[in-house]
DNA sequence: CGGCATGTTGAAACGTTTCAACGAGAGTGG
DNA sequence: CCACTCTCGTTGAAACGTTTCAACATGCCG
């Protein structure tokens, strides 16, 4: 069920190898408010199609604008983790060795920003530099705030501390709707446990009536502290 | 049980403060080599000694020399989370954020190189900048591996790929003697395990011949393909 | 030598996984 | 438009592994 990866817009600057990448000053990758200005090498991905895979050459680096990116490896006992779920504003496949240590595939329909890394190499100098290790800073925090998570939490914590994640990823406040981009599998890669236990987790919370669940790609959290409260496993 | 904390050393560079520090090309912090070469700005931390705290103002940025350092954070439940054992040659404490996320602790007597944030901010071109970028890659790879361990993996193989971690960072081959640095506890809550839990694996081990304990710092893998095996799952 | 931190082992309790069955929704072709 | 199928989600009951609680052993340092 490989499904054919590579880009979907011929214009993107990647055919054009030569001239490597307008990177100078202003290059638009390092704009953090480029979500918003739109502008840049822009590259589109449909639903479930792969960015790259483990392994491939690692020729790029990301920067998610629009949609969702997940990151995943597959382990030597078939199972796969899902080490990230990268929101629009962060970076992914930013890597020093060579090949890709996971695979990135699209959560629905997604624009990604695309940087050669020959323009990493060359110029991480000054701001750029900067905001280089500003990226990889951020998702180096991540992962170990990912490790705090499976290293000691139940069911529970894990999947209030994931509904609090996507909520304020999407800049939701008290009792607002949550856009579930991923599936029940995801989550439960995402969160090292089964498709079952995340789901009877997702089952209490409805029960308790702290959360709805108008779709399956949707959730409304109504007790906003009392998700928190869990999420820091004050059960 | 807080103990003090900070240079041991008074002659370290730590206090000449105006003069930044002397991080231009040769800087000796960025030499990978350096752990050989044993120059420049050492440090010398005692067992158990905090380097940082979680929270403190991030001013430096280090790399272990000699012996270990462990980073964890203490998470809202009171549970304490090891994100990472820093062999020699691996830095940490490389932020961007003005505080540590974590708290770093010499594990037995280490030597650590001391770099200065001001440093890092003033002078992230170049070579330094890809080196920098190249320590935060492979601190990232780390933390994305513990990820990948602590999601699905059972007891056995996580003691199994730390111990493997271990003999690794320390060069060993086959039937070789490992220095177990940190103590049980220190390994289960690396593992997100209890030290209970460890403790039974390794008896475990012990009682199959893969490995013996000669004492309790120290382990030798007798059958290192068979731990290999047990890492990857294949019971 | 005592005293305390650390490590080891046992048995019961607990939570998650596993296996299995069923339900609901989306897309396809008749 | 309906029936079909396929994927995805939900729920139940038993099996499994880890944790918990408790007791005891060992080693280290005063």
């Amino acid at each position: 069920m490989l499904e054919t990866k590579g880009d979907l817009n011929p214009k993107s600057l990647e055919g054009r190898a030569p001239v490597p990448f307008a990177c100078s000053a202003g290059c638009v990758f390092f704009d953090n408010n480029l979500c918003r200005t739109q502008q840049g090498p822009r590259v589109k991905y449909s639903r479930k199609q792969a960015i790259f895979s483990e392994g491939d050459p690692a020729a790029h680096c990301f920067k998610v604008v629009e949609g969702a990116v997940r990151l995943s490896r597959v382990l030597a006992d078939g199972h796969r983790q899902v080490l990230d779920i990268i929101m629009p504003g962060d970076t992914f496949g930013l890597e020093i060795a060579n090949e890709y240590s996971a695979t990135a595939e699209a959560v629905g329909d997604t624009v990604v920003l695309k940087c050669p890394r020959a323009c990493i190499d060359r110029r991480s100098d000054g701001d750029h530099g900067r905001d280089m290790l500003e990226m990889l800073s951020r998702s180096l925090g991540a992962a170990q705030d990912h490790v705090a998570l499976l290293g000691h939490q139940g069911a529970r914590e894990r999947v209030a501390s994931f509904l609090l994640k996507l909520a304020k990823a999407q800049g939701r406040k008290k009792s607002e709707r949550i856009d579930v981009l991923v599936g029940r599998q995801d989550i439960a890669d995402y969160l090292g446990l089964t498709l079952e236990t995340t789901c009877r987790v997702l089952s209490e919370f409805k029960a308790h009536r702290i959360i709805s669940a108008p779709s399956r790609h949707e959730i409304v959290i109504h007790n906003f502290s009392r998700m928190e409260a869990i999420a820091e496993g004050e059960v």
